[in-house]
DNA sequence: TCTCACGTGTAG
DNA sequence: CTACACGTGAGA
């Protein structure tokens, strides 16, 4: 009908609306740059995996940074509001580095300043989706089989399904893709779109949400934004991103 | 009750 | 690893 731009015959296009994200339901004609993304959304995920990079879908227009090459250096933390003297560790898919993806960790590391872009949001009882797994893997567990079912029954509620973040570049992006396999197997998947898929969810539920090396800076070096990378459980590359700044 | 989407198993 | 399929929790 006359849903958004994606002329996706999916019947998803437009429903982002629906259970997308927290506070930022109404989708009424998206932000002007891209739809994909929420307004206020700075970051670029750079998820460009697949290589349809439809531009309309990708939303990776004006961020551009797409790569760990000290992208979001100023605008990124600047928008933040993060502290001097902080050491943010920012990670991202390696694929783009786009660190934007991991906003939600990234607000893990610095304590604090995540609950107001998540929790807080969430009208939602649970606790936040992405603490609990870096907490201490509450919900997920590790159970593996029994998915769902009444498998909880012992742990009542350690078996809950986890929810978007909402933070995520993932999370933000208002619209199906239309192309990427969830979507084109929607009827049958019955996931979501593989660039709308939570960066939270995309991690084991027992991997402690962001296992990865926090590192000091290399020695000598003073740790004034430098960004490198490191791998993470799963083999994937994350940019870190240190803002320490010492005080001389 | 329906729809959406997470979790998980299986196959390629 | 990705794609696919299905069960099922959760919300409308």
């Amino acid at each position: 009908m006359h849903q958004n731009a994606s002329g996706n015959s999916n019947s998803e296009s437009g429903r982002a609306d629906k259970n997308s994200l927290p506070g930022s339901q109404t989708h009424h004609h998206m932000a002007p740059s891209n739809g994909n993304f929420l307004p206020n959304y700075s970051g670029a995920d750079c998820l460009n995996k697949q290589g349809h990079t439809h531009s309309d879908m990708m939303g990776l227009s004006e961020g551009g940074g797409c790569n760990g090459g000290g992208v979001m250096g100023g605008s990124f933390l600047g928008s933040l509001g993060i502290p001097p003297g902080v050491i943010v560790m920012a990670m991202g898919s390696a694929a783009g580095g786009g660190i934007s993806s991991e906003a939600g960790s990234a607000f893990q590391m610095t304590g604090g300043q995540r609950a107001l872009t998540d929790c807080q949001q969430h009208t939602n009882p649970s606790p936040c989706p992405s603490s609990s797994p870096s907490s201490g893997a509450t919900a997920g567990g590790g159970s593996s089989s029994g998915a769902s079912g009444g498998g909880a029954s012992s742990g009542a509620a350690a078996k809950r399904k986890r929810k978007r973040c909402g933070v995520c570049g993932p999370c933000r992006r208002l619209i199906n893709c239309g192309v990427c396999s969830s979507c084109r197997n929607r009827k049958t998947g019955h996931q979501i779109c593989k660039f709308r898929k939570c960066e939270e969810l995309k991690k084991k539920p027992g991997s402690g949400g962001g296992t990865l090396e926090v590192r000091a800076p290399p020695a000598g070096h003073r740790a004034h934004c430098s960004l490198w990378r490191v791998s993470d459980t799963q083999g994937h590359f994350r940019t870190c991103l240190y803002t320490s700044r010492l005080q001389g």
